[in-house]
DNA sequence: ACATAGATTTAGACGAGTCAAATAATTGGA
DNA sequence: TCCAATTATTTGACTCGTCTAAATCTATGT
């Protein structure tokens, strides 16, 4: 006998831990569309359009459009129709708390089990659904509550409150001859992030700018050795002087 | 800017982590029926109905019926109309797989962080379906790899072969003054678990069989009480003789 | 001002997973 | 042996998340 016993729990659309602000159900689908609004809208500053969206989440534009109403009727977007739409302030807590999960889904990965910062992504995208609030406590205090996660993205705390990023520059913008430190890359594909860990450009990592702009190039020395970025990498990562008591 | 960035990923019925031997897409629900089938299989030794199946989940018959047709033409069931099912090879593996996860994700959450053996089913429950390979395998190396989760349940192995538990007896048979170590308290209600975990009664305690039988009571002495428990729940206790060298 | 290109929504369909109601098979008593 | 009670299956319907094709709206340029 080795039955575990895993007493009822065919769950299709709906057992999930659920404990936010308003209580309805939110499946694991809304609230990937919910983490795609919130990082449209960070990103591009406007409301967030249905093909935008599309794009994003890699399913057509009808899907999309459906899915918002339902979004607007729960209470979680405002939309405007033909105009796209907005996170309410429900939807922002939504948000806050997924990426929450995520985030610190990605430390414990890296900081616990030996994950790479670039192959954590995947792994906390699915996970973060799923993840009780006490988990993600749990995980959080295990870690000593991590400001950052692994590729330098602040993790809002238990109460949803996002700490806010220092006043980083972005590295395409930096000067020939400035000592940087990586603060945060932000995401992008894993080829980049795979080219980037080789060139050893990661959070933490110093720099100092070697060459600006030719050719929408940028080279870096990094303490191992030089490197060029182009401008559309450069642009997405994120830097501050280097203090000098940083060393090893 | 605190764009995430989760690249495109709405997952309704599509994207876990897969690599069965059939590489067919088996989704959570699927895996619950087949865990279901799994351990009542175990448990009773004989084919399993559909009703037995729709009172273990919770689900109607009719749901189970149509469910059990689909696993069947998947090949991960044998069915017998009106006979209920058994899993075929392909399908143990597939328990074997998830229990295994299950049973890994039990043991992580006791061990590093902090959960009591009372609490990790409902959390291991969700995310047996959705951490990969990978993850299992980390999660099993940075345990030591553990043949046992904190129930006492042998965790399958990476090649998903199950360890034979010892020759345990069930505490329901033991005799007065037999001196037990519990080796393993099988999956039952919430309720009953903390019950014994109150009582004193879990996996590795030391316990004196006192008195046997009375209308269907048993008494056990634990190191800080004496406690009687239902034959119901002593059937489900495991234990093994102690050895005297399992002192504080 | 208005035609048209492009974005958005509507309409209709589908697979997954579920249910209630109706039907059919099995089984164990009489 | 045969019938009633139990069990299982079929049928038809519903929700969720998705798609394609068609209709409709918005915005742009002349
Ligand atoms: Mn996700
Ligand atoms: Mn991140
Ligand atoms: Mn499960
Ligand atoms: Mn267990």
């Amino acid at each position: 006998m080795t039955g575990d016993g895993d007493r009822g729990d065919a769950d299709p659309g709906g057992e999930a831990p659920e404990r936010r602000a308003s209580s309805e159900v939110i499946s694991a689908v809304m609230e990937d569309y919910i983490k795609a609004i919130y990082a449209i809208e960070r990103d591009t500053g406007e409301r967030v359009s249905t093909s935008a969206l599309a794009d994003y989440l890699d399913v057509t534009a009808p899907t999309v459009s459906s899915m918002i109403k339902k979004l607007a009727e729960r209470g979680l977007v405002d939309r405007e129709e033909y105009k796209g739409v907005t996170l309410t302030d429900d939807g922002e807590l939504v948000a806050l708390e997924i990426l929450r999960h995520h985030r610190l889904l990605e430390s414990f990965l890296t900081e616990q089990l030996d994950y790479s910062w670039v192959d954590v992504h995947d792994e906390a995208d699915r996970l973060e659904h799923h993840v009780s609030q006490k988990l993600s406590d749990r995980i959080a205090e295990a870690l000593g509550n991590p400001p950052v996660d692994p590729h330098g993205d602040p993790i809002p705390d238990a109460d949803l409150s996002l700490p806010d990023a220092g006043d980083a520059v972005r590295l395409v913008d930096a000067e020939e001859g400035d000592r940087v430190v990586v603060q945060r890359v932000r995401d992008q594909g894993d080829a980049e992030l795979r080219y980037l860990a080789d060139a050893g450009v990661w959070p933490g990592a110093e720099l100092v700018v070697v060459d600006v702009a030719p050719f929408d190039m940028l080279t870096v020395e990094t303490p191992s050795a030089e490197q060029s970025l182009p401008a559309d990498v450069a642009r997405l990562i994120e830097v501050e002087p280097a203090t000098d008591d940083e060393g090893a």
